[in-house]
DNA sequence: TGTACATCAGTGAACGCGCGTTCACTGATGTAC
DNA sequence: TGTACATCAGTGAACGCGCGTTCACTGATGTAC
């Protein structure tokens, strides 16, 4: 409760945040699937059940890992809309930088990517805890939306009947006083933004996608199109 | 090599088919990286020898999986190509129909869909034998281009300059005709399909997205645009 | 048509390995009086 | 300040399980003469 901690406190966060380092070192090296508790507890020279006095068990391990992906990608996403708000960029332009922020956590952490938005992991279902931390970057992309909104406002068409009541349910739940077609936009915007990403570190540009970074800079101004927010 | 095969021919055929089948059941059930060959055996009544009658290891066994699954997904996409070719169906609403035939088979199939389109498995690298069907789906969208393109036209923003090798160069691969935008679009609104289709499949759309179908629709409409195949 | 031989599918045992989790324990660190 | 006790990190053995791959083998199916 104090801030200065008791020794053994200072050395429980320690050894904890050991235990997740290495994890993730094992994530890149065998996959979520195959996450062993016993190669981590080796390579911390520990017996493995000492791990038990951290994480009640591997699945619990797992979470952790995806909550810090969560939370970690979503201070590099606010970072980077904060860094570019300073520069008094516009919100086409934060938009761009907010997508690149992404990009780059990404190919900084591939396996931790691949945790949080590939493949799920199977017999492994994620619990209520993971939900806040994911929602970081979409919250930071629609805050650019609502100060672009209350500017010059968005560009977008409008919807197709059929969408319209799925609109309006997102936007109650997530995108409160913006107009329906924005909340579709943006999840639509997400998704594939998520796609991009994945589909480079995937390998699914192999022999296809060379100069990636031109690339990638050149899609990300066409899902800022996509949501309202045009060139010039 | 005859058509009327010998019984040795025919049984070989059907109980590779089986392992197969039995081993895209193991899939779902573990996933690729802990897809596991005496699983396979065991759910079949062999014994886990037998096996390496059919497929030299398990890695052999995986790759086979995969260029099934390229292979049915693409045959899914020509499908819907010229099922809707044959209604008479203009550029646009073939091209929707590609893409929620690749949604389609994807749900139907959601763990060939992450064998093929999710995280890579760690310690597994694809050979060559994978290129030709994983292109399938992608010709099969560069078609609906071409004949638009020779139609009506394509209604592309011109590329930004440091996107121009690169698209220039993805053209003279597997464009060849087209105008450079077009390559540079296409692939965009590829991974942004992939995007689609797995924020979907990988439980993105927890709590975010309830009408799928009509989601999806919009957004395969939105794709449709972005390559150049506006509405009306 | 019959026979000898080659091919091949499938068996069963073995090698050497790894896994998550539990449990009774030792010994060091912290806490209350 | 000193002592008794509680807390807790880490140990080591064990349980019960699973894995990919190799190898010598049996016996059925096909082929050549």
């Amino acid at each position: 409760m104090s801030t200065v901690r008791g020794a053994r406190e200072r050395a429980r966060a320690e050894v904890t945040a050991a235990i997740k380092d290495e994890a993730r070192r094992g994530l890149a090296a065998e996959g979520a699937a195959k996450l062993s508790l016993r190669a981590v507890a080796r390579e911390l020279g520990m017996v493995s059940s000492a791990l038990y006095r951290y994480f009640p068990s591997r699945d619990e391990l797992l979470t952790a890992l995806i909550i810090d992906a969560y939370d970690s990608l979503g201070a590099a996403a606010e970072e980077a809309e904060r860094a570019s708000l300073a520069a008094g960029a516009p919100p086409r332009a934060r938009w761009i930088a907010v997508c690149g922020a992404v990009r780059g956590w990404a190919l900084a952490r591939p396996h931790e990517w691949a945790l949080v938005y590939g493949s799920p992991v199977p017999g492994y279902s994620a619990p209520q805890d993971t939900i806040g931390p994911a929602s970081r970057v979409a919250n930071t992309l629609i805050g650019i939306l609502r100060s672009a909104y209350a500017g010059h406002g968005l560009a977008l068409p409008p919807l197709p009947a059929a969408l319209r009541p799925e609109a309006d349910r997102m936007t109650a739940e997530f995108a409160d006083g913006l107009p329906p077609e924005v909340a579709a936009a943006l999840v639509a915007a997400w998704a594939q933004l998520v796609g991009l990403v994945s589909c480079e570190l995937f390998g699914q540009y192999e022999r296809v996608v060379e100069d990636r970074a031109a690339f990638f800079a050149h899609a990300a101004g066409q899902l800022a199109h996509g949501v309202g927010l045009p060139a010039a």
